[in-house]
DNA sequence: CTGCCCACTACACACTTGGA
DNA sequence: TCCAAGTGTGTAGTGGGCAG
């Protein structure tokens, strides 16, 4: 066997797997590392280029072959093949051959991340090239050559099929590097989606001839696109997980269930799972819809994982605040739309504690509002019996508002209030008095009403004021307002509602009857409360003018 | 009116799942 | 392998609907 022969493997049909190890030995590393290897891809292809532009070949001959550097070793790979000799390798096998820099096979993961640069590669350019000189020939000639290629491969005992198949199948493109550079260029090749796509649905050249297109090889190659789109779905599935999943810390707060829109969500997973969403949205005939793409990929993800939930824990609240039966939650659970019942059971108590946990430190920094009132609930009973009577039972319901913008009363409010109030019920206010506020209040307003008419004159279309030659002046400029209330994200206040009590509100009548509602709502959420305690407003609380309107002040103070 | 069936709710507990 | 989160199932209590 000379070396030349043992470089490119063509010694004898037995030089297959049994001779790897002679191979191993006959090219160590530092073989590999020689001058011969030294040569550059670029030097290669120029001079493959420049030949076949002086005479465009089809196949490489064997000068060719003789020419062609070879790709490096690995020595891991060697051992596996060597282990595994029986079997092709899915994984790169050793190379019998010396190898040149840039010969290396195009890993599919590697041209996806762009890594390698397939459109510029060696193999493309002088496939580019070849093409470009078959172009400039006549139909005819080509059709000679197709015939020479096709009788050559008829000659070596080969078709077309197995020719590819060898050349695709990988034990003997990891074994000769002319090979493997004939499956790259394949590989990378501007034709190969032309290739493919014809092989699905042959074209019909002759539209007038009604002839009956020709076989195409759908039948085969439908199942394997199937395959590598749930292959490739499945893994942007994957990646796909985190924009679902939710911390259970943090899931049934507000800006955790409303933070999203769909079309956010959609933009989103456009980004991750291109192939999934592109799918998703391009099954309905009519027209997509984002909020069902969104929904369906996140029925499937919860199907696949249940930590995949963050619309499910949207949904769940939605329908719950809505009155869904359990049984509907049942359904909707089955169907992968909202979490089970007992979660949503579980997420209504802790929803519940957190608010009262977020109030119990909000009122240590703000001041704050309590309004209660009587609430009535009719307990239905549609078949009484003498132990069983319909009721119409009063409780008080109570909410706190907070403003953390807000100015703190003084803490001396409640108690000028009530000294306000015990004056007036002395000495009401008389009509002559009305009048002198009134007055005093309109000279204020004087500017505003002058305002209102001359809004109605100037903003009518036919005065047309972007015209007016003087529709900057001062005089007609709106007034400045005299008490502006807050406006923005700041300004906005803040409710808590808290739980019901068995206490009717209608027995307020007394003193004593504010303060026995006032410690029952205090009962009922010990842990706010028992804060409020510890603030020193129990005073407040116990202001006597809560019992006439409901209302008691707060104050950290 | 009674008894039966069913629905709903709350709760406990064992089990599954997935991540660290 | 452990642990947290979530699921599934069984049980008890309550009450509505319906037939007899």
């Amino acid at each position: 066997m000379s070396n030349v022969d043992a470089v490119l493997g063509h010694s004898s049909s037995s030089n297959t797997q049994s001779t790897s190890s002679e191979h191993i030995e006959s090219f160590p590393r530092a073989a590999a590392e020689s001058d011969l290897l030294s040569i550059g891809r670029d030097e290669r292809v120029s001079e493959v280029s420049s030949k076949s532009s002086i005479e465009p070949s089809l196949a490489l001959d064997d000068d060719d072959e003789h020419d062609l550097p070879e790709l490096d070793s690995d020595d891991d790979n060697l051992e596996e093949d060597i282990n595994t000799d029986s079997e092709p390798s899915q994984s790169r096998c050793p190379s019998p051959t010396p190898s040149i820099d840039g010969d290396e096979e195009l890993d599919p993961d590697e041209l996806k991340a762009g890594t390698t640069d397939s459109a510029e590669s060696p193999q493309v350019l002088r496939t580019r090239a070849l093409r470009q000189t078959l172009e400039q020939l006549s139909e005819d000639e080509i059709e000679r050559r197709m015939l020479a290629n096709l009788e050559a491969l008829k000659n070596t005992g080969f078709d077309l099929a197995l020719m590819l198949d060898f050349l695709c199948d990988g034990k003997y493109t990891t074994r000769n590097a002319t090979i493997r550079y004939a499956r790259t260029a394949l590989m990378c090749s501007d034709e190969l989606p032309n290739i493919f796509r014809c092989c699905l649905k042959p074209p019909r050249w002759s539209a007038s001839a009604k002839k009956k297109r020709a076989t195409g090889g759908r039948k085969g190659l439908a199942p394997v696109a199937v395959d590598w789109c749930l292959e490739v779905m499945h893994k942007e599935m994957d990646a796909l997980g985190p924009l679902l999943t939710t911390d259970t810390a943090t899931d049934v707060r507000a800006e955790s269930l409303t933070g999203f829109t769909f079309l956010e969500l959609h933009a989103r997973m456009s980004v991750v799972a291109p192939t999934l969403v592109q799918f998703m949205d391009s099954l309905p005939r009519r027209r997509s819809s984002p909020v069902i793409t969104v929904t369906t990929i996140s029925q499937l993800m919860y199907q696949n994982n249940w930590s995949n939930n963050r619309l499910q824990k949207t949904f769940s609240i939605y329908f719950k605040f809505k009155g869904l039966t359990a049984k509907g939650f049942d359904v909707l659970h089955a169907l992968g739309l909202v979490m089970s019942h007992s979660w949503i059971s579980k997420a209504i108590r802790r929803m519940s504690r957190m608010t009262l946990d977020e109030l119990r430190e909000l009122v240590q920094k703000y001041p704050w509002v309590l309004t209660y009132d009587n609430v009535v609930i009719l307990f239905k009973i549609f078949s009484q019996r003498l132990e069983n009577l319909q009721k119409l039972t009063s409780g008080t319901a109570a909410t706190a508002y907070l403003k953390p913008g807000a100015t703190p009363l003084p803490a001396s409010a409640t108690q000028d209030l009530k000294e306000q109030r015990a004056a007036n019920l002395d000495s009401p206010i008389t009509i002559r008095r009305v009048l002198d506020l009134a007055a005093v209040g309109n000279k204020k307003l004087r500017p505003y009403y002058a305002w209102l008419l001359l809004a109605a004159l100037i903003h009518s279309p036919d005065f047309d004021l972007s015209t007016y030659k003087f529709k900057d002046h001062t005089l007609l400029q709106k007034p400045p307002p005299l008490n502006p209330l807050p406006i923005g994200k700041d300004a906005k206040s803040m409710q808590f509602l808290l739980s019901s009590v068995n206490q009717p509100e209608a027995s307020r009548v007394k003193i004593d009857a504010t303060c026995t509602i006032t410690s029952a709502i205090i009962t009922c959420a010990s842990s706010f409360w028992s804060t409020l305690f510890k603030c020193k407003i129990w005073s407040v609380v116990d202001w006597a003018g809560a019992w006439v309107c409901g209302l008691t002040f707060g104050s950290h103070d």
